[in-house]
DNA sequence: CTTAGTGCAAACTGTTTGCAGAGGG
DNA sequence: CCCTCTGCAAACAGTTTGCACTAAG
């Protein structure tokens, strides 16, 4: 089964790379349609999963909902805003954790990690001292 | 709004305490619904909703589709299974990772991390044992 | 008594799937 | 031409919610 680059792949494809950001489904779904007002959103979801099997993209499984899709497929870590639920790219030196840093290993054949952090974005971080502001006005 | 200890919270505490495991909502309401048959599934969820928001349980996302539940609510890490999706707890050091660890700090102002290792739990990994000795006999 | 909690059914969100037709290679 | 991909609608899984009734304190 070979993939075929079609039309619509192509701009999904786009537009991910292009926002610099870890996109759900349907964010992606909103920005595609703007070039292709016909698409389906069933077919984001196909493309995003066919596209990340092959390895093209990465599929993300943060705190959250929704699944989000990245760009980037070098392993590399996340930190997520917990008011926004915006994700972002951190890099955490990796081999800093490792299967040794666990006392009481537990019997797993270990497969990899990862680590994510949470925090307030800078967006959020203004628009709560704007609020705040505002009630004290 | 002061919390009240009917029945059915203290049965799905005392089973989610119980099982030492990391519940999903749906395992809990069976497990439950041996002891009160007429519990409804909402019950489940909004009890521990409500449970993990009081702090007494704690609500935990992991990689999968389901929300679990723990009954240990100390910080800790945790290690799923990739193939049958179980959770169990691992103890990695506190304070190997912190907010130093970044290069490239991102300006986020953070709340916390989490660190998830995945890998195949040892009763898939005797399931594939015997999976494979089939196929070679 | 008062008001938090319950069971039920219906709504909702995010995602997947069956199908008939379209279009990439 | 073949076979992957598409749009559409319907199905699905997990979770939440409105409502009238129940029961904890």
């Amino acid at each position: 089964m070979q993939l075929r680059m079609t039309n619509q792949r192509e701009i999904i494809l786009n537009e991910l790379r292009k926002s610099r950001q870890h996109l759900t489904a349907d964010e992606l779904y909103g920005r595609v349609k703007k070039f292709m007002p016909r698409i389906s959103l069933a077919t984001v979801y196909r493309n995003l999963e066919t596209l990340s099997e092959a390895g093209i993209i990465a599929k993300i499984e943060i705190s959250g909902r929704q699944k989000r899709f990245d760009y980037d497929i070098e392993a590399h870590d996340h930190i997520f805003c917990v008011q926004c639920h915006r994700v972002d790219n951190i890099s955490l030196e990796r081999g800093l954790i490792s299967v040794s840093s666990l006392s009481l290993p537990p019997k797993y054949q270990i497969t990899g990690y990862r680590v994510e952090f949470s925090g307030i974005c800078p967006p959020c971080q203004k628009k709560n001292r704007k609020a705040k502001d505002k009630k004290i006005s």
